[in-house]
RNA sequence: CGGGGUGUAGCGCAGCCUGGUAGCGCGCCUCGUUCGGGACGAGGAGGUCGAAGGUUCGAAUCCUUUCACCCCGACCA
């Protein structure tokens, strides 16, 4: 290919709202352009980027065992309708109605005509296990699309989908799988870590993300310093706290807290760590249809509430906040709610002093407790009275309350693998496989007959990796002050022979015999053939991230000519007899 | 969806406060000179000033409405 010919708009100035390394450097490096918020082309540069990393997921996929199919892009919406999504994905699903009215939406994910498909065409556990997938455009109407193709309304998913006739052949492919994408995403030069994540509202019990790690990442993953164990901050588990803060010692009793609400104040009224106060937070939990509630969840007062932990607990898709409005007509008190009421004991009426016990909370509200509260003692909590909380609060009065892992992972905390230091790092997730079960399959009626001639529901599998997202993942992982730099696997081009120039007819002709030797060689070479000046030409080099650069130039009337590695910008001479093959070893 | 910001030539911006009929840099076209780090000179093409309505003799500029895009947050199989 010869550089002229290609249309590649370099950008000299930065467009105004990219913000990410990856997306400046893609809109400057001519690979992509914006159309509509969401939504771009793939300019020449771009859409050979897209089909390396797409062949990559392809060969990978295929020597696991995988079939590529391809589904329609616009789907029924009938499908939807009756896997019960329809109303569920809300307003990310695009709905649209065509000439004769019939409902359609653009596919956000495919679960529903796969598993159409699956039911279809495979009857028998003979056919079983397969492993279908897709790399295909899908649209999600995002609230907020950002960061270039980062996270687009409009992009490139492989989405494969597993059926099994069981649970341990689905499990088996779930690691199959696992290896799989640690080859594709190695192989495309990055840097990740396997987590363990949340299953989201597509439900399932296994779930594991690829993250590459990386600062603008938009997820946040729990690493431990001392093993392997990483997870995401949704997902993240720690072990039992050891070494507790000494504990305040005080009888049960009320005790006026005038204005104190914040577990910051408290502890500082009462001269206690967080550890010993009770923390509750109030949160409307939506559920399918509308329905939804005022759902309290305490937890001790050091710790935060990891609100997709505390979703799922109570099986909500959503929790919205409440206003103390809300809370003051549902009876309770703000600022000053707690778990128990405490009561006057009647026996002890009589006798001198205050004695009283604590009996479960004074009001009708579903209420979940962090597991680090079973059975602790010398806590303090709200009395449900304003400018009132108790103190020597025993919880072992709860035993028969729901507890729940709830909170979120502190930057701090103990590995429950191994008692190392968990420690935050920031992730863009680049893939994610589920072990989905019979979510699907159960409600789309799609079965298939045992060996025992009874009719089951396939046990399924689904995995996704973002196709587009890893052209952003691989710059801002591969990047420097002057542009972008491709590994080798994924590069728009692995060479780029730079003819100084052009009207230097010997240079050109050097420059075309380097390129035509890179090309039998197997090499992947551009000719910049621009009759631009020097610099202009390694500037564009240097910004779209060619791997490697053979410049013929001045020193070719001593037979040499430069070879520059894009990473570190490392140069070396070679004689023109020589430079094409080192040249092709670098990339090799 | 809440908060903030921006829309003027392909890109980046000035002009707006204080209304008088649109300008700069880059890019693009032609010619010439240059030719190892985003060259120089001369000439040129290109804009319903996001859109609609209003005020005014006159609106890029003032007022109203609306749309698009970006950032922070909420959300995100």
């Amino acid at each position: 290919m010869r550089f002229s010919k290609l249309l590649i708009p370099t950008l000299k100035e930065a467009p105004k709202d990219a913000v990410l390394p990856s997306h400046i450097y893609l809109v400057r490096g001519g690979f992509i352009y914006q159309v509509a918020s969401g939504i771009y082309d793939f300019l020449p540069l771009g859409k050979r980027v897209l089909d390396k990393v797409r062949t990559i997921v392809k060969e990978e996929l295929d020597a696991a065992g995988c079939q590529e199919v391809q589904l329609g892009f616009v789907t029924p919406a009938e499908l939807w309708k009756k896997s019960g999504r329809y109303e569920k994905y809300g307003a990310e699903l695009l709905r649209f109605n065509d000439r004769k009215g019939n409902e359609f939406v653009l596919g956000p994910t495919h679960e529903e005509m796969m598993v159409e498909l699956a039911a279809r065409f495979i009857n028998s556990y003979k056919q079983l296990p397969a492993n279908l997938y897709q790399i295909n455009l899908k649209f999600r109407d995002e609230a907020r699309p950002r960061f270039g193709l980062m996270r687009g309304r409009e992009f490139i998913m492989k989405d494969g989908y597993s059926f099994h006739a069981d649970h341990e052949d689905m499990v088996r492919e779930f690691g199959l799988m696992e290896e799989t994408y640690r080859k594709i995403f190695s192989r495309m030069g990055l840097d990740f870590r396997v987590v363990e994540a949340d299953s989201g509202a597509i439900g399932g019990e296994g779930s594991k993300e690829f993250m590459v790690l990386a600062e603008s990442g938009e997820d946040t993953i729990v690493v431990c310093e001392g093993c392997d164990y990483a997870a995401n901050i949704e997902a993240a588990k720690r072990a039992e706290e050891d070494e507790v803060p000494e504990a305040p010692e005080a009888d049960l009793m009320k005790f006026h807290t005038p204005g104190v609400t914040s577990i910051e104040d408290l502890a500082k009224f009462f001269r206690v760590d967080p550890y010993y106060l009770v923390k509750c937070v109030a949160k409307r939990a939506v559920y399918d249809g509308g329905k939804n509630e005022i759902v309290l969840f305490f937890l001790r007062g050091s710790d935060e509430l990891q609100e997709t932990k505390a979703a799922n607990s109570v099986g909500a898709n959503e929790l919205a906040d409440v206003t103390e409005e809300e809370l003051e007509r549902a009876g309770l008190v703000p600022g000053f709610i707690g778990p128990v009421a405490i009561r006057r004991d009647p026996l002890a009426e009589e006798k001198k002093g205050q004695i009283y016990t604590a009996a479960k909370a004074p009001f009708e509200i579903k209420t979940l407790f962090d597991n680090s509260l079973k059975g602790a003692s010398q806590m303090i909590c709200g009395a449900n009275e304003k400018d009132y909380h108790l103190v020597g609060v025993d919880l072992a009065v709860l035993e028969d309350e729901r507890f729940d892992d709830l909170v979120q992972v502190k930057v701090g905390d103990k590995c429950r693998e191994c008692g190392g230091k968990l420690a935050y790092t920031k992730g863009i997730e680049v893939g994610h496989i589920f072990q989905l079960g019979t979510r699907y399959s159960e409600p789309l009626d799609a079965r298939f007959l045992d060996r025992d001639g009874k009719s089951k529901p396939f046990v399924m599998g689904t995995y996704g990796i973002g196709v587009s997202r890893l052209l952003a993942a691989i710059i801002e992982q591969h990047h420097d002050e002057k542009g972008s730099i491709w590994p080798s696997s994924v590069a728009p081009f692995e060479v780029v022979v730079v003819v100084g120039n052009v009207k230097d007819e010997e240079q050109l002709r050097a420059g075309e015999r380097i390129y035509e030797e890179l090309i039998s060689r197997g090499v992947d070479a551009l000719l910049d053939d621009r009759p631009e000046r020097f610099g202009f030409k390694m500037k564009d080099f240097e910004l779209i991230g060619f791997p490697c650069a053979v410049v013929v130039g001045k020193r070719l009337s001593e037979g040499k000519v430069e070879i520059i590695e894009r990473d570190g910008l490392a140069r070396a001479e070679a004689s023109l007899e020589e430079a094409a093959e080192k040249a092709a070893e670098i990339v090799g």
